[in-house]
DNA sequence: AAGAATATTTAGGCTAACCTAAATTTATTA
DNA sequence: TAATAAATTTAGGTTAGCCTAAATATTCTT
């Protein structure tokens, strides 16, 4: 097995490796609050097992195996975000630390009961896809909600950013998972949209509409 | 905060201490699968933040911090074991070592919150009292079966053997918590019991009649 | 109460994961 | 393309928790 921090470096690759193709020392770095020398260090360790590709001075892959272990923890972090959020009545800018900690808990049977126990969900909280048993899920297709034009309609899918003040900031102006919106007015000068949901207009920044995903 | 490791110690501490009042390097090394030297090392660390008394060679116990810290790790541990038996549909056998990771999660909103959710449990699926959100509980007063007379009536409500191997002989027995027993034969030579539970007798021996606990 | 047995502590070392500072490589730009 | 800037790695050091072997304290036995 890995530890904690092995799992940690894998998932953060992933995370890294889905944006740019690849993932470099300083932005892994940046990602676990830590410094490009304890990433060499341990770039090292995880291509030693196997877990990366990695030639110096180059950035990192995950390989097949390495892949594999980041998607599961993946997986049970989001599986607890779900049962958080449903089950216990947290609200969904309140899970992602407890989850961190979740998320390392080994027992495959725990993780594959739980799922059992929520009906398989398949996205959590915040609009990700939850891989299955075996690690598959839909790489899912959003796109943010300045992609639409005047008139568009969508539906409020996921986010983007998953800070805590922009999941509450959406909570407030009921932008929440599963809505869905129509595209009123674009300003030209600044970007910001206004949308109708429900029976409200919404006036949102191009910050706002950057990072709040929709599907058709 | 303290480390996992930390935690550990106080909790074998917590144990050890409740039987001998006090415990010694040599038990805890035991109970924790490490060396006395190990121990030494920490029970210096442990007493340095003054979560222990602690004289050299004199064994330990826990001060009034450390106590309250063990406290809620059992806490932790009682109410992880109750879901995943209650909620998830584990065997009694089976939640052990799930519990003892989950037991390290440090937030109390958690485990409150998961306390709600399974009802404010007061045993755990072994009978063990679980320590309310303020640390408080009863330490429950259960007498082993061999404690019985002839014709003695009592209901199973805990073990003194937590060990896989003897709950899953007492599953296979149907000897399990809330179970009404009497005591229908004493065999005077080896002291092994016989009882009557619902319509069927069982016969256990003076072992297990010692580690089964009963309330009457 | 002295010697033997047992328990505990100290000394010195190891590994994982982190750090800073210095060296080196790669990328950028004049 | 040479020089500067930025990114990365190496060198050397720290802490937590573990270890073995040796030293010391306590307990038991006679």
């Amino acid at each position: 097995m890995n530890t904690f921090t092995e799992e940690n470096y894998l998932k953060a690759i992933y995370h890294l490796s889905l944006q740019a193709g690849s993932a470099s020392t300083n932005q892994i770095a940046t990602s676990l609050n830590t410094k490009a020398a304890s990433v060499t260090d341990m770039l090292k360790k995880l291509a030693e097992k196997a877990l990366i590709n990695y030639t110096k001075y180059q950035g990192v892959t995950l390989t097949a195996t390495g892949e594999k272990i980041a998607i599961s923890i993946i997986r049970k972090h989001r599986l607890w975000e779900y049962f958080l959020v449903e089950k216990l009545n947290f609200k969904w800018d309140q899970v992602h630390d407890v989850a961190e900690e979740l998320e390392h808990i080994a027992s495959k049977e725990l993780i594959d009961r739980l799922d059992t126990f929520m009906g398989h969900p398949k996205y959590d909280p915040h609009g990700d896809p939850i891989p299955d048993s075996n690690g598959l899920f839909k790489t899912h297709e959003l796109k943010p909600v300045s992609t639409l034009v005047v008139n568009g309609k969508a539906i409020i899918s996921g986010v983007r950013d998953h800070s805590t003040s922009f999941l509450q900031y959406l909570e407030r102006m009921q932008l929440t998972i599963g809505k869905k919106i129509k595209v009123t007015e674009i300003n030209d000068y600044d970007h910001s949209v206004i949308l109708q949901v429900e029976d409200k207009k919404i006036h949102i920044s191009r910050e706002v509409a950057n990072n709040l995903l929709i599907a058709l």
